[in-house]
DNA sequence: GTCCCTACGTA
DNA sequence: CGTACGTAGGGACT
């Protein structure tokens, strides 16, 4: 124990950081994703890269003089010497942790940081010895652990960080903290540890004694000396309790205290931090494949070389801008780089289009932050903020859609975006189901979008503490300036960024016009329709009620199958995971095999209900506007198809009767404040899938078809059923219709039989013809899958991929399932692709005409207009021109159009 | 409250 | 055993 004055440097800067390395690790382990941490060797990394992440999060907080990591042995302790089941019973370690530890210890020596274990004792002991030889030379001390022992450590210069979950940003626990948890000191907590039991290392304490009990009992008497001096007087069963195990409580406080002698093989002065191995770190880092880690690591200790050398120069400007000025200078030292940028607000209601109340933007760029409260700037800071933010300076943000809305509701426009996060990662990964910033900042960046992380890279010293809302969203910021520059040379690799700067963000903002638009709806109408179907579903209800005699929810398909199958002792439908089906194709079905009237009420129920529920969830959509409002989703769709929610009105019903009357509540309306709008104005591609298919395919006689403006149907139905055009029945039309349309979506002659009602035979006979006559249509689908098999993805006529991995699956579902996909995608993908380049063009001529009348909505082949007073006729015109014209593939691309006061009357 | 399942509306 | 979506209720779970 002794210490030489070697060891010790001026006491006053002297800081030593002591960590537990095991469980520091397995911490980390838990905390991050294994899947998203692994290299091509497959080593998993997460714990690795948590816990350096940690380490250099603590040494940038903590400013330590001194740092070591403490390892465990896997050889036995004098713990488990002394008592077998120490530590038994935990969980085996998981394979992906398997040869973390030793990379720990390999990342520890780039960074000439001493790692140190000693056999026979654990981790802990040497914190504890450690600590007491830094409390000896006067130092102070941090020690880091998951285990609850090292608190008896604690003294006015030893403090405890101990991570409550993954690695989180809690302050290290004082004396203070200790009591005020568990109510007793530091240097009596083994006390109270040993009366509770601790369940991590299988010790069990006093039955029915917990930490508030155990604290009572340490206060009355001083500690567990006094404790066991005063037992007899301890009443209650409680009391029994501790007697009757008062040979554990002894154990338990023999093992759980920390022993302070060891001989250690490092000193505290070989402790003190230095400087990286630079080319041990390139080395490991490179194989680990840590690049965030790596540039983070060489900042923090970089940054500490020039910190010191470049006193009383100018730091970057960080920090809240007030004024115009503090404003310019910020961007003055930003220069030309690309900005993150961020909102921070208040969160509206669902139903208001705006979404957020802007109160503040964050501006990050690699290396310096700000943020700017949009509350109490002047005119010339709101000026050159407002400037900025319309003018070409190249800026990143997430969600361009929704920012665009959101800060024209303050007036203020937003140009010059050369990238939203949300769509580039999407055009990366289009099957991903998220695109959370924090998300996709853990799985590109491997970066946890956290303060830590952020202060890392020396982009949080903003003292906005106090202020969570503008914290985060520089963090926001600073996140999608990370991303956008990670991913842009990804986007150029993989032939996207066309994609997204040409059609998706110009995009964004014309669906955000739409979006803010709605379209007017007729409550009456709404009002009307749901009495209507509520009537239809009351009768339906009480007649089939009436038919079997009880009542039972008619919603519930577990109940009906016990009527149907049971009590009405119907034939068994098609197997689903919960029993039989009783989806409208199976009481189909049972209908024509068992006729009976309960089934006509179930479906009479069952269609009005679906109205119902639709008309319903459109009345509660309604906006103070009287308009409904959907959002767009330009990142759900695999495909490249726009998707629309809140409400969805791109599956508004049309093929029934009485769901078709739900469009006739969709109206013309008025623009606020100006007279009204004088028609809808529907527009939708005939057969678009069908014109790609042909073009894609490059079928001379489909694409003849389509040039001469034949009906397709009758046209392939002649050829197939080898009969002339006019001689094509209805049967054979709606034959042939359902087999072209299921040829885009990879069916099988299973398939179209079931779907016709025919034999499998005779549906394969139908594919064969079909194909004999339309050979090219073969040999591209053939083609497609074969291709996409070699690539790894298909692709759009706009060059969007989809990457299709399980193509090469030894699953035989999960391929074939691909291969069907690999046959839609670029079909369903080219059409989205035109009709989005069509909005871009629409959107364009009316600016350029300067029409006041507006697109409204689109559902993936059709686009809904409100057309102003006098602008009938242009627009028409337009529409056409911009629609046809949206794409050169070889066969006409053919639109139609209709005019009506509502959706429905525009529709026919 | 959350999740899965079934069902069903659209292109 | 036909692609792509969003929504809603039931029912089982916490």
């Amino acid at each position: 124990m002794s210490q030489n004055s070697t060891d010790t440097p001026a006491a006053q800067t002297a800081k030593l950081l002591v960590l537990d390395g095991h469980s520091m690790a397995f911490r980390a382990f838990y905390a991050l994703p294994p899947e998203t941490f692994v290299t091509d060797t497959g080593q998993h990394t997460n714990a690795v890269h948590g816990f350096t992440s940690m380490l250099l999060t603590m040494i940038r907080q903590q400013k330590p003089s001194h740092v070591a990591v403490a390892f465990d042995l896997d050889t036995p302790t004098f713990r488990s010497e002394e008592y077998t089941e120490y530590k038994a019973g935990r969980s085996k370690t998981p394979e992906e942790f398997h040869g973390q530890v030793d990379l720990i210890i390999k990342v520890m020596e780039a960074m000439n940081i001493p790692t140190i274990s000693i056999d026979g004792y654990e981790a802990d002991d040497i914190l504890a010895t450690l600590a007491a030889k830094s409390e000896a030379a006067g130092w102070q001390t941090l020690l880091v652990s998951g285990d609850r022992d090292a608190f008896q450590l604690i003294t006015d210069n030893t403090l405890v960080l101990y991570p409550k979950k993954g690695i989180s940003d809690i302050p290290p626990m004082d004396a203070a903290a200790v009591e005020a948890k568990y109510f007793v000191r530091p240097d009596q907590y083994s006390d109270l540890a040993a009366l509770v039991g601790e369940t991590a290392d299988n010790l069990p304490g006093v039955p029915g004694v917990g930490p508030k009990t155990a604290a009572k009992w340490i206060n009355q008497y001083g500690g567990l000396e006094g404790i066991l001096a005063n037992l007899d007087s301890i009443g209650g069963k409680v009391g029994d309790a501790l007697r009757e195990h008062i040979d554990d409580v002894k154990r338990n406080r023999r093992l759980n205290r920390l022993l302070t002698d060891l001989d250690l093989p490092v000193t505290l002065a070989e402790m003190e931090l230095q400087h990286p191995d630079r080319e041990k770190v390139e080395e490991l880092f490179d194989a680990l494949q840590f690049n965030t880690l790596r540039k983070r690591l060489f900042d923090l200790f970089g940054e500490a070389e020039t910190e010191a050398s470049a006193e009383g120069h100018a730091a970057p400007v960080h920090g809240s801008l007030g004024s115009a000025q503090e404003i310019g200078a910020w961007f003055e030292a930003a220069g030309t780089a690309t900005i993150g940028v961020a909102l921070a607000g208040e969160t509206l209601p669902l139903a208001d289009p705006v979404g957020l109340d802007v109160q503040g933007i964050a501006l990050s760029t690699g290396d310096s932050a700000a943020f700017v409260a949009l509350a109490g700037l002047d005119q010339a800071a709101d000026q050159s903020l407002a400037e900025w933010l319309s003018g070409p300076a190249p800026k990143a943000v997430h969600d361009l859609k929704s920012a665009l809305k959101a800060l024209s509701a303050r007036g203020l426009s937003l140009d010059g975006v050369i990238d939203d996060t949300s769509i580039s990662a999407y055009l990366i990964q289009p099957e991903r189901r998220n695109y959370d910033l924090a998300d996709l900042s853990l799985y590109h960046l491997k970066t946890p979008m956290s303060v830590g992380a952020a202060k890392d890279s020396g982009q949080l010293d903003l003292g906005l503490d106090g202020d969570d809302g503008a914290q985060e969203a520089v963090l926001r910021a600073f996140a999608t300036q990370q991303l956008s520059s990670y991913f842009a040379p990804i986007l150029i690799e993989r032939n996207a960024a066309q994609l997204l700067t040409g059609l998706e963000l110009p995009l964004a903002r014309v669906l955000a016009e739409m979006e803010l638009a709605g379209i007017a709806v007729s409550r009456d109408t709404l009002d009307t329709l749901m009495s209507d179907f509520s009537k239809t579903i009351e009768a339906a209800q009480t007649e089939a009620y009436a038919i079997i005699g009880h009542e039972v929810n008619l919603g519930s398909p577990k109940q009906l199958q016990t009527v149907l199958f049971d009590e009405l002792g119907m034939p068994k439908t098609k197997k689903i995971k919960t029993g039989f089906s009783t989806d409208a194709e199976a009481l189909a079905d049972l209908t024509a095999k068992h006729p009976h009237p309960f089934l006509l009420q179930l479906q009479a129920y069952r269609d009005a209900s679906k109205l119902r529920q639709t008309v319903e969830g459109l009345i509660k959509s309604i906006g103070p506007d009287d308009r409904v409002h959907t959002t767009y989703a330009q990142n759900v769709a695999a495909t490249g198809r726009l998707s629309s929610n809140n409400p969805n009105l791109q599956n508004i019903p049309i093929r029934s009767a009485e769901g078709r009357r739900i469009r006739g509540a969709f109206i013309v309306g008025r623009a606020p404040g100006k007279q009204p709008f004088e028609t809808l104005l529907t527009a939708d591609y005939s057969q678009i899938e069908m014109r790609i298919m042909a073009h894609l395919s490059g079928d001379e006689a489909l694409i003849q078809a389509f040039k001469d403006g034949e009906d397709l149907h009758r046209f392939v139905g002649s050829h197939i059923f080898d009969v002339e055009p006019d001689e094509v029945t209805a049967a054979m039309r709606s034959k042939v219709k359902a087999m072209s349309y299921g040829l885009v979506y990879g069916l099988s002659s299973f398939g179209l039989s079931k779907q016709l009602n025919i034999s499998v035979d005779e549906a394969r006979t139908l594919m064969k013809d079909y194909f004999d006559r339309f050979g090219a249509v073969r040999d591209y689908l053939r083609g497609v899958v074969e291709q996409a098999r070699l690539d790894g993805y298909t692709e759009t006529i706009e060059g969007r991929r989809r990457y299709l991995p399980e193509l090469t699956s030894d699953n035989r579902q999960l391929r074939e399932m691909s291969e069907r996909a690999a046959l839609n995608a670029p079909i369903q993908g080219s059409a989205a692709d035109i009709i989005k380049r069509a909005m871009l063009g629409v959107d364009s001529a009316f600016a350029e005409a300067g029409l006041a009348s507006r697109m409204l909505l689109q559902v993936h082949d059709e686009l809904v207009f409100e057309v102003a007073p006098g602008e009938l006729e242009q627009v028409e015109s337009l529409v056409m021109q911009q629609m046809a014209g949206a794409a050169e593939i070889g066969v006409p691309l053919d639109v139609h159009i209709g005019i009506g006061t509502s959706w429905f009357d525009a529709g026919h």
